[in-house]
DNA sequence: TGTATATTTGCAATCGTTTGCATATCAGAT
DNA sequence: ATCTGATATGCAAACGATTGCAAATATACA
């Protein structure tokens, strides 16, 4: 008799259509807190209290559903809990190129950091060519949290938007002056005079920079500390700009530098990697460091230590630019009408090999 | 007499309501298809459609609604349509540490490929301490459409998880064998075994290897290959394990085993950074490259073709690896049900001047 | 012009949560 | 036992989209 009444266990039709769902919603598909709900006999409201901070909800209660869901296996949709709540914990980060070590420190330190706080990056590749920062309003789209621009060129057109929707937006590497916009960047033009007087003051005569041609702002800001403090001494600076990021133009730019006459005696560069490129092109010239010329890099990275570089540099420490980032955003999520705020990083010189011994006077 | 009336343009009290609502909507908060909608003057769901890949709408209807769209500023929630559609055009990137040149250029790589696609990265950082592998599940929170680790010392307990959620789940560089988990990965141990015969080749009689003590799969694999080989040819291998990332720990390292007796002349590093760890050890030892010992690395990175190390290495081509993983998540996407594929990167062996001139019979 | 068919459009349910409000429960004091 | 106040729970309406279905409109053909 029971082949006729399979469900013969149930005391109600609605009971079995309870159970079809359960075993459906069971066997394919998300578990969700309904399914959660239905296996701890309680509703979904409670559910979601217990897993909700400072929500109330009894002892008993929390375990007899934290037991449903660890037996279902149940994780709460991130998706659904960003619509209603409006917020992600997502923190958009648009980048350019990772050519530069700094660039994945800085990514790898800041994602760490998020990831300490239970928030994670969403990671914007900013623009092939016709994007015109439109890249920034994908942070829009996923409904992020913040959003961090490190890319050094790319345009800022939508950043206004991104203010208007109530997102913090953090500059690193730049200045632009628009209300909601925080910037954390290098003391750069201190880091550029702070290597002009040290290759003054160590008798180098001719000075160069060795850029970017001026394509980022730290760019512009290292080159401009470092002419006025050249100037202020009498000296006029030759430049020579890497159009790429790749390898061969730096050393070809190094060595257009080293061939023009008078041949500069100190070379400042905008960063770690160009400096070494330039004292390649220089042993490859013939030319000694730091007696021929010396070579000041910026930043600081692994390479710079190496024993065969042993690099004078300027320390940017990215750990701090990190902190002061979520600083800022922490501070804008909390008071999201404060003023604008610039965080300079001081640099400090570090000196090893490629410059000559200070004369103690 | 129409300050009694401030809405006297109004027909209906339920337009003054609309009117207010939209008001509202427009001033505060996020633009939704509705206000589109309302601004277009037709449904949302012809809205939506527009904005729909090959849904049916009529010339004159996409005009209208783009021009409010426009008008209004418009952009559809990514949460919202991820909710329902199920697929968020996220892909979790689970990395480890990005100390090495080598996983930087990977993320920066596999980020803009995705762009390209029209997906986003969301970065998840690799187990702090106790994580066991959950990082994993992040990628099910925010209901990513898929989940590469990159991660190579993270526990993939719960990878099966993933799959059974029908995630696409793909690992670079190392093998696990599990339905529904694809892996790339470079032939490892045919890269060991071109870098002993070419130490052998070329004259070096005590072989060594330097790696991280079998931390990782490709770093055992590399070993066993380069072993495997040597054996082969009746020469047994030294091998000295460098215990964390930094650049210290490989250096001394590298200087305890150039201290061994006997001293190995042909040491094989499991990658760029570690041998040129090697070479600069060597140096400060007073030893000459190739001369007295010869050097190999692994990735053939941007460091190894500096003209200062000039680094005989194993070319392992990452765009190519980025292709293959992408292939892998699409033809996953197409066919769920497809057995495990494991894709190696064939490697080859890039010469230069660290490794000494191969004899010419 | 009328009918048959194809294409657009709107309605309403759904995705998986959270949360304001109203009700139910409980402990403690009378 | 009874009442009071606090605490827990459930109901139902959001959040901002998509989509199956049915109605409305456009197109084709005779």
């Amino acid at each position: 008799m029971s082949e006729f009444l399979p469900f013969s266990g149930f005391a109600t039709f609605k009971s079995v259509c309870n159970f079809l769902a359960n075993s459906v919603s069971e066997r394919m598909g998300r578990i969700t807190i309904k399914d959660v709900a239905r296996e701890a006999g309680v509703s979904p409201s409670a559910v979601s209290r217990v897993y909700t901070e400072g929500a109330s909800s009894s002892p008993r209660m929390r375990a007899k559903v934290e037991a449903a869901a660890e037996r279902l296996g149940y994780r709460p949709s991130l998706l659904a809990r960003g619509l209603v709540r409006r917020r992600t914990n997502l923190v958009a980060l648009v980048h350019g190129s990772m050519s530069d070590p700094f660039d994945c420190q800085f990514i790898d330190l800041f994602s760490r950091a998020m990831a300490d706080r239970g928030a994670r990056l969403l990671l914007v590749a900013a623009g092939s060519q016709t994007a015109g920062g439109a890249d920034l309003l994908q942070a829009l789209d996923y409904q992020a949290d913040a959003v961090v621009v490190s890319a050094g060129t790319m345009s800022l057109d939508h950043s206004a938007r991104c203010v208007q929707a109530g997102l913090p937006v953090v500059l690193a590497g730049r200045i632009v002056q628009a209300p909601g916009v925080d910037c954390v960047l290098a003391d750069n033009a201190d880091g550029g005079r702070q290597a002009a007087e040290l290759l003054i003051r160590t008798g180098c005569g001719t000075l160069a920079y060795l850029g970017q041609g001026g394509a980022t702002f730290s760019d512009r800001e290292r080159a401009a500390g470092f002419e006025e403090a050249a100037g202020a001494a009498g000296l006029r600076i030759l430049t020579e700009a890497v159009p790429d990021r790749s390898d061969a133009a730096a050393v070809a730019a190094a060595i257009r530098l080293f061939t023009r006459t008078p041949r500069p005696d100190g070379v400042f560069c905008s960063n770690d990697t160009l400096a070494i490129a330039a004292i390649e092109a220089g042993r490859a010239l013939g030319l000694t460091v730091p007696d021929d010329v010396s070579v000041i890099g910026f930043n600081n990275g692994a390479l710079a230590s190496r024993r065969t570089f042993r690099l004078t540099t300027l320390d940017y420490p990215v750990g701090d630019v990190v902190d002061h980032i979520i600083d800022l955003l922490q501070s804008r999520l909390d008071t999201p009408e404060r003023a604008s705020a610039v965080r300079r990083i001081p640099t400090r010189l570090v000196v090893r090999a490629s410059t000559r011994e200070q004369l103690t006077y």
